[in-house]
DNA sequence: CTGGATCCTTGCGGATACTG
DNA sequence: CAGTATCCGCAAGGATCCAG
């Protein structure tokens, strides 16, 4: 058995909140990718894969507005703009990688326990 | 600067989908007041507080779906059901303790970045 | 190339009423 | 007490078109 402490209901509440502004559907997807250096928005649009370019001008919006991504515009012709994590933004890979971690080695456990209810509740 | 090393886009797949699992409105709540013990449905209830009874019922079940916490039916009148985290769910805990850890020592930054955003964009 | 504006679909989550 | 069933509003997210 672990460790046993009393989750404050404060706590509880800031983990939620942080859990649910990296929770969406590509924050993290966006961040990991720039996890590995600075990137214009079509490379990281393309590197992501899948993503609406609506939905990466607002993720990226958000990472920025939040610190994790710094925005940096070349004025020419074309435009070139460049995304790249903050010193917050490589820190939150921490955590956040710890948790991926934790993913990958228990997804079978996961999988498992699903079809085991979902056979049972057939 | 941190540790640099490719994220690869199958992990962070997985990343992302943890994620979700768990960067729902109530699932990190539940979990962290079950933490401290087994919990009866409308203990946990009125623990959690300001969740409906139908999104405790519909997160609870996701819950046991995947493995991370039980239910145990006591049929008496009025009947008793308890819910209690697995091992697997246990184990959760830690990294996303983790992150709530963070979460909480870098609340400020956060807040910091946004006034600053805000204030730049108005 | 970057990204704003718009329309539209989908599903989360809340409120309420009912049942064993 | 511990749910299920139903309705409903709202916001997330995708597709598309347009602009600097």
């Amino acid at each position: 058995m672990l460790p046993r402490h009393p989750h404050r209901t404060e706590d509880c509440r800031a983990i939620s909140e942080i859990l649910q502004r990296v929770g969406d559907k590509w924050t993290v997807l966006v961040v990991g990718k720039l996890g590995d250096g600075p990137l214009r928005f079509n490379e990281l649009r393309s590197a992501v894969g899948g993503i609406s370019q609506k939905m990466l001008t607002t993720t990226l919006r958000g990472l920025e507005r939040d610190g994790f991504v710094t925005r940096t515009v070349f004025p020419t012709i074309p435009p070139r703009v460049d995304y790249e994590l903050t010193d917050l933004g490589y820190e939150l890979l921490v955590p956040v990688g710890a948790l991926g971690e934790w993913a990958r080695k228990n997804t079978e456990r996961v999988k498992a326990a699903r079809a085991r209810f979902d056979g049972l509740h057939a």
